[in-house]
DNA sequence: GTATCAGGATACGTATATGTATCTGAATAC
DNA sequence: GTATTCAGATACATATACGTATCCTGATAC
């Protein structure tokens, strides 16, 4: 194995992914409050000293965490809608799409979900989660306009609140199979996803059908 | 204030009323973690002694508390069932009466939160968590299928899983509700509620006319 | 009324947390 | 090549956690 020779700043750069890496794998894992500064330096292969000279404390990385994250899963979701391949109408496979994308991993999904509860206890913390929150969501809407255009129907509810409804749903169901996996597997997650949304396009289809008979 | 004379049996259940009590609250508040045994049992006005004379752990008063809460919830989804004065086939109302009563409080449905997080690193806790959820499904499980009888319609999807559905949704809801107050407000969590359950019962119903005209 | 018993307080031992202050060695500047 | 700078290690000061072992005091038994 070869020792690089590395720049400061690439140095810099190196330890302060490595120590989000590490904490992503630890919050998830043991949540964030059971997930030490300590652990994590460690367990990225540093000591406190690292930590505390890339972070200014957990929640900043946390926040920086988050980030992250979520600037991943907003290119990934980005490179799903481009893709022209794919039949735009078929609105459960891309309900699924999304539904797939939005929690990558399990990891991805747990450290949201320590936010969520972190957001809802620190007044401040949520200023900041909700930024982001606010960009998914209209990233998700974006997508559900896009659905409703191509099939033809105006939306009965606002895009921007399905798509709250749609990240519920989801939320939700990720949570219930993860902690109760015998029961919510992976197939009634989906089938119930792509129920929610086909139960309400194909109404809304409906609806305009007898609408325009009248 | 009359100083009450009490037996040891009485004493000892009132102190373990006063720390589950106790319990609730903060771990809502703080998180599992973050309420410590000495803060649970101080705010109960208590010390660490009376916290271990009444439980083994931390573990096995929150599952206590679990169980207490639980308890609380089927008396009175029961309740609801049993009054015959409430329209059956209004299924929008009824589901908002389900929800408003899945939890019936902020801290209830924390601890609920706090519980699905632990159960998902815990095998030994998932095993006891589960066991409550399997009775919290059941119940609402059984309310939907009173619905479709009473609409007379068969149920495209399982009641066991619509049940899973319904409860995915509306912890979503809730969790979002409460990390993101400023958007999830109360009416649009319950116009999802409703547009869920009232989308797939009416389309449930609309199939079920195609189906007999054919 | 005295002896017993046990609920709950106090004390103890140990582990681990956060954050700051100081030190060190390798990368930069000149 | 020497001086400087800074990323990251080490040391320090506090705080707080859990769980057990012991003690005390008021409720029970007789």
């Amino acid at each position: 194995m070869s020792r690089k020779r590395l720049s400061r700043d690439d140095s810099r750069e190196q330890t302060t992914q490595r120590l989000l890496d590490a904490a992503q794998k630890l919050i998830a894992k043991k949540g964030l409050d059971a997930a030490s500064v300590e652990n994590i330096a460690a367990a990225a292969g540093y000591t406190r000293g690292a930590f505390y000279s890339n972070f200014n404390s957990k929640d900043d990385l946390f926040i920086e965490l988050l980030r992250r994250d979520h600037e991943k899963a907003t290119a990934e979701l980005n490179a799903l809608r481009g893709d022209p391949s794919l039949p735009v109408d078929h609105v459960q496979s891309r309900a699924r799409d999304i539904y797939g994308q939005m929690y990558r991993d399990n990891e991805s999904f747990m450290i949201w979900t320590e936010a969520r509860m972190l957001a809802v206890r620190d007044a401040r913390f949520r200023a900041k989660l909700n930024a982001l929150m606010t960009e998914k969501r209209a990233q998700i809407a974006d997508f559900i306009r896009y659905f409703y255009e191509r099939v033809g129907v105006a939306p009965a509810v606002p895009p921007e609140q399905l798509a709250m409804g749609f990240m519920s749903l989801a939320e939700g169901v990720k949570l219930y199979m993860m902690s109760s996996p015998a029961e919510m597997t992976g197939p009634i997650a989906e089938s119930l996803l792509t129920v929610f949304v086909d139960s309400i396009m194909r109404l809304a289809r409906l609806e305009a059908d007898s609408t325009r008979r009248d």
